[in-house]
DNA sequence: TTTTGAGTTGTTCGA
DNA sequence: GTCGAACAACTCAAA
């Protein structure tokens, strides 16, 4: 029986795995590999919380390699090296992967391909991570979607014919024995231990992200419409960090909820769930077909903008969570604290940074590539050009968020504010999201938190607003 | 080629 | 407190 690796990457799981199910179903003895090297992914390498993550999520796939009567073999440096090392210590016949789409992964992986091949090697590719590929959703003349209404209307023809998802194999032949580091040797957990927190809130690995998908269907599913903008409730499926590392498949989700049985206005609630998966698959398009938007503004005309140079202070105090604005504040610790942060809280976030403060999208974007658990090139991206008003979207200019309106109406109690800010706690709702507005209430009860807020929100509102009319006259 | 309808997520003001 | 209008025009995608 000839042997073949399977290069695993960020497709951590047994079931639905394409790469595996292939090395098996051609009759080879599959071995999982995993290469660390993350300086191939260019500017875009991983960050701490990232990798964080990655530590566990490796751990996990090793044990439930185990399991099954196989194991993970880990290696480090550059993959091309590894993957011929690994190939001639096991005599192996073919090399097996799922495809990644980001600029530098999908530049490396096909020169990988290209150079095995020349090798005599066979080797293949396969699709885990999407719904549809990239090449596979165009408009009627053949070019990339721009609009996402359209691209889904399109894409979601697709996913009448998407097939159902493969269980694991109930067991695995025993891989040889090949030199393998153990995983301490990666160096992604960090020794200072500022991840400490995250693993209150979750899981890595594919029975974690199983669960968590069973418990959103089970607790939340069905009123994800409605209770998918409170980040005070358990509203969200929380698998943005699966779905990333490949612990879940969006095929296996999907397949999830059609399984189930339910009445019309559930299956409405479920569907919009499926459609923001379609905010993931678009996404992915866009960084695959205009792969210089990770740095560069998607609508050229912001080229010219009037962006602020960054006050090193007031960044900080944005990182921090330091700002002065209670639902500002709460997202950007609940970030630090437990890697994550709720998708509304992200918006107003991120308005308050490149609206008010007129920064740069890319200065938000660096922090959360570094500690979000869910960092993910093409879903940071979209996201922060969205929100800046550079992205893929006819966003009218004047949508600039109000971080007391949008903390009134989506944490209407201050539940959410109070759970990340605790010097807040002591506070009537009255003044929960504005407690600048009653000075002597918030010296007496909260005399730890600022005064007012970093910047002012009517002032930086009217200054943002003249600002993007006059980069609109220009052009 | 030209035309036409439409576009995730907002805020403020005044009736 | 609730509601509609104004904010302004542009690009995209399909007919």
């Amino acid at each position: 029986m000839g042997c073949a690796i399977v290069w695993l990457r960020r497709d951590l799981r047994l079931a639905d795995q394409p790469a595996i199910s292939a090395a098996i179903e051609r009759g080879y003895l599959p071995i999982p590999v995993y290469i660390h090297a993350p300086a191939e992914e260019g500017a875009w390498r991983p960050g701490a919380a990232s990798g964080a993550w990655l530590d566990r999520s490796l751990r996990a796939l090793d044990h439930d390699l185990r399991e099954l009567g196989s194991r993970l073999t880990v290696r480090k440096g550059a993959s091309l090296v590894c993957l011929r090392a690994l190939i001639a210590e096991s005599a192996a016949e073919a090399v097996f992967w799922n495809r990644l789409y980001e600029p530098a992964t999908r530049a490396r992986d096909s020169a990988i391909k290209q150079a095995l091949r020349s090798d005599g090697v066979l080797v293949e590719s396969f699709n885990a991570a999407q719904l549809c590929e990239p090449w596979t959703v165009q408009t009627g003349q053949g070019t990339p979607y721009k609009v996402f209404t359209p691209f889904w209307r399109n894409a979601s023809a697709h996913l009448e014919m998407l097939a159902p998802p493969t269980a694991a194999p109930p067991t695995l032949p025993t891989p040889p024995l090949l030199a393998s580091l153990p995983i301490d040797a990666l160096k992604l957990r960090s020794p200072l231990g500022w991840d400490g927190e995250f693993w209150a809130h979750w899981t890595p690995g594919e029975a974690g992200a199983r669960a968590r998908l069973d418990r959103f269907i089970d607790e939340a599913v069905d009123r994800y419409h409605d209770d998918r903008n409170r980040p005070d409730l358990a509203g969200t499926s929380g698998l943005s960090a699966h779905l990333h590392f490949g612990e879940i498949s969006p095929r296996q989700c999907v397949h999830a909820l059609r399984e189930i049985e339910f009445s019309p206005s559930q299956r409405a609630h479920a569907d919009h769930f499926v459609r923001e998966l379609g905010w993931r698959e678009f996404s992915t398009h866009l960084l695959y077909h205009f792969p210089h938007t990770a740095e560069a503004d998607l609508n050229p005309k912001f080229g010219s903008f009037g962006w602020a140079e960054p006050d090193p202070d007031l960044l900080s105090a944005w990182q921090q969570g330091r700002t002065g604005v209670p639902i500002v504040d709460a997202g950007m610790r609940e970030l630090w604290q437990s890697g994550w942060m709720h998708n509304r809280v992200r918006m107003i976030v991120a308005s308050l940074l490149t609206k008010n403060l007129r920064y740069h999208w890319r200065h938000g974007a660096a922090w959360f590539w570094d500690t979000l658990v869910d960092a993910d090139l093409a879903n940071n991206t979209q996201g922060w050009q969205w929100s800046a008003g550079t992205g893929a979207d006819a966003a009218p200019y004047f949508r600039i968020f109000n971080p007391v309106t949008q903390g009134e109406r989506f944490d209407p109690d201050g539940v959410y504010v109070r759970r990340w800010v605790p010097e807040l706690s002591a506070l009537p709702n009255a003044i929960i999201h504005s407690p600048w507005s009653d000075p002597t209430t918030l010296a007496r009860l909260a005399p730890a938190y600022p005064r007012r807020p970093i910047v002012d929100l009517r002032e930086s509102r009217e200054a943002a607003l003249a600002a993007y009319s006059a980069s609109r006259e220009k052009v």
